[in-house]
DNA sequence: ACTATTATGTTATAGTATAACATATTAATA
DNA sequence: TATTAATATGTTATACTATAACATAATAGT
């Protein structure tokens, strides 16, 4: 089972990984053959920094403060949307947010953990989940296309902090 | 496995399963204690009545032609959090639109099976899928409140009407 | 250099949802 | 049954989320 749950823990500080994150974003895009404008870049950055998933008006904001001038949101949906077709970024559907893919390269089972505590979110990739999901599909005769999981719950940290 | 995956079929014509709805729908309020008044009411048969999930705001103007009057936002928006919060409505996150629980007291997966071919939505309950959510849970040591499931995919009538 | 393609800037507006406060209805109690 | 507390609805305004449409600019291939 893969996952970053980790960022849960106080201690956790995306140590590296934000340069590694736009490096394999850039190995992404070449496989891709797009892209990674300066402007996608910075909001790749922006959603990899904060560890709470960010909504598309605080991406605006940040990158107005970065570039010190006034971004239009169609300019933060755009990048958004690239990222996001291209699996560097995933849109928490039930928040209107967006977190960057920790695992832009695997198989995915797109399965978030949305902490009610802190607020912040890992992802995971259990590949029993996707078969049991399979396995509904071929039940109902549904042709599967993708799968977008939602769990919300409290994390180890903040469970350990308030109890 | 639990499912009214049938409502894909072509045939399907919503039984008697509006007023079965309605009158499951009285006895969960009366078993939570809550009242379903008649805005409620009419919204839930409503969001019955049609075969695709619908926005809040077709819902708005649904109920506005039915009472012929004008309904405000916040009388639908209401409503739905009421039945919501009663388990006889669900929010499909990723289309800002609700459907009506088809066994609103069962043990629930969330797990919606949405077909971008005809727009329709189907309800699964499938246990296993809560067992491997339960696992990624457990092994990541997250405390489980619950859970959405949303499938993408194309249903077995579009299949057979597009092959 | 020229052209086609892709990306960004800009303005306006569409679509989704809630805050805040007034009024009405219902339920419980005196 | 009048009173009161609680719950629900009406009403207005506004916040939040997202995209359309069109102009300009940057890039890549010829």
């Amino acid at each position: 089972m893969l996952t970053n749950a980790r960022l849960f823990q106080q201690s956790y500080q995306h140590p590296q990984s934000i340069t590694a994150a736009i490096s394999q974003a850039k190995l992404v895009c070449e496989k891709n053959n797009v892209r990674l404008t300066s402007a996608r870049e910075e909001i790749l950055k922006i959603v990899w920094l904060s560890h709470q998933p960010l909504g598309a008006y605080q991406i605006q904001d940040e990158l107005s403060k970065l570039l010190s001038k006034k971004i239009a949101p169609p300019t933060v949906y755009r990048a958004l949307a690239f990222l996001i077709d291209n699996g560097l970024v995933h849109k928490l559907t039930s928040l209107n947010a967006y977190v960057g893919c920790p695992f832009p390269n695997s198989e995915h089972s797109n399965i978030f953990l949305i902490c009610k505590g802190c607020g912040k979110v890992a992802e995971v990739v259990h590949l029993p989940t996707n078969e049991t999901i399979q396995d509904v599909c071929s039940k109902t005769k549904f042709g599967f296309g993708a799968q977008h999981i939602e769990v919300f719950g409290i994390c180890s940290n903040c469970s350990s902090h308030r109890a």
